[in-house]
DNA sequence: GAATTATAGTTGCAGATGAAACTATCTACA
DNA sequence: TGTAGATAGTTTCATCTGCAACTATAATTC
């Protein structure tokens, strides 16, 4: 597409380069301290971590489902999903049951304890949200949120393309 | 496509929470989608990590700086920032000198051949971002980088606040 | 000017992560 | 059928990460 003749051109100095100013370190830097921030939340609070907490709350809205469903729900790989379904489940807050209909597939269920823990950590998470997007108006709040969502499939189409670019 | 849901969806009970709404989990699957896409390139172009590319940027711009100084611009902690050092100090990329003023602290520049690698990656770098956030108007990426910095600071505020409750 | 305290940087350890290999099951097609 | 190939999930291994402990040097205090 980007025929691009002149692009060995290098007028520009590239010592200006400013990394504070630039997108991805400043995503990447956000997303690590709130990341950290709800960690601890989710630790403090039940000894969760961030792939338990994302499995018990796709389990809690999504019913049964598969392994393979939580990976497209929550952006995990197989991996870490399998790993937060085994510590989950050995900590009873999840049922792992093989589905009949297909035995490679399994059939997740939160038990009545994971579904405890689920809803006493929500509004303590919402909250915790509400305090971070408080720097925000609502408008600004929502306009990031809508950014957001535009960026995830931009960036991974172009993620996509590079990964099976042969 | 979707196994279709069955018929017994709760009711809207406060723990109807939806993940894919909540704002440190878009953020964090957007940054390490980001993330990914960028490291591809570092690695690709030169095997560097993420934290050695952020060294190389802060030196080429802030010159002989010391390891703690990469710290304060990197938002690093000082053992990746080590790390880093060490990786591109074996490499050829970084000299690594002791302050005489301070001899606890290190006098870090870039070698030549760090120089040219940085001056090669940074085009690159840059238009991976231009391409990723082609998704939002101009007006748009102002207000999210914008959004980014004001988040930044409420966020540490917090993580702050929660790791010195002692 | 010795002793205490603070700071710069490194190393050890333990947990999180993901790519790739592996097992088990299912699907397609001859 | 049966054989090849796809898919679900687990395990192995190598790496990244960060806290805590450690070393070395500087600053402060009495």
């Amino acid at each position: 597409m980007t025929g691009d003749p002149m692009a060995d051109e290098l007028p520009a100095k590239a010592e200006s380069f400013d990394l504070e100013q630039f997108f991805p370190y400043r995503l990447s830097v956000l997303a690590n301290t709130v990341t950290r921030a709800l960690a601890r939340l989710y630790e403090a609070e039940h000894d969760l971590t961030i792939a338990e907490w994302r499995l018990l709350a796709i389990l809690a809205r999504f019913g049964p489902i598969s392994g393979n469903g939580v990976c497209e729900r929550t952006a995990m790989d197989k991996v870490r999903v399998s790993r937060a379904v085994g510590r989950a489940e050995s900590r009873g807050l999840v049922d792992r049951s093989i589905d009949p209909d297909d035995r490679r597939r399994l059939l997740l269920t939160l038990t009545a304890q994971g579904r405890a823990i689920h809803d006493r950590i929500v509004p303590l998470a919402r909250e915790r949200e509400a305090q971070i997007l408080s720097a925000l108006s609502e408008a600004e709040a929502d306009a990031l949120m809508t950014a957001l969502l535009r960026l995830q499939s931009s960036a991974e189409a172009f993620d996509m393309a590079e990964a099976e670019a042969d």
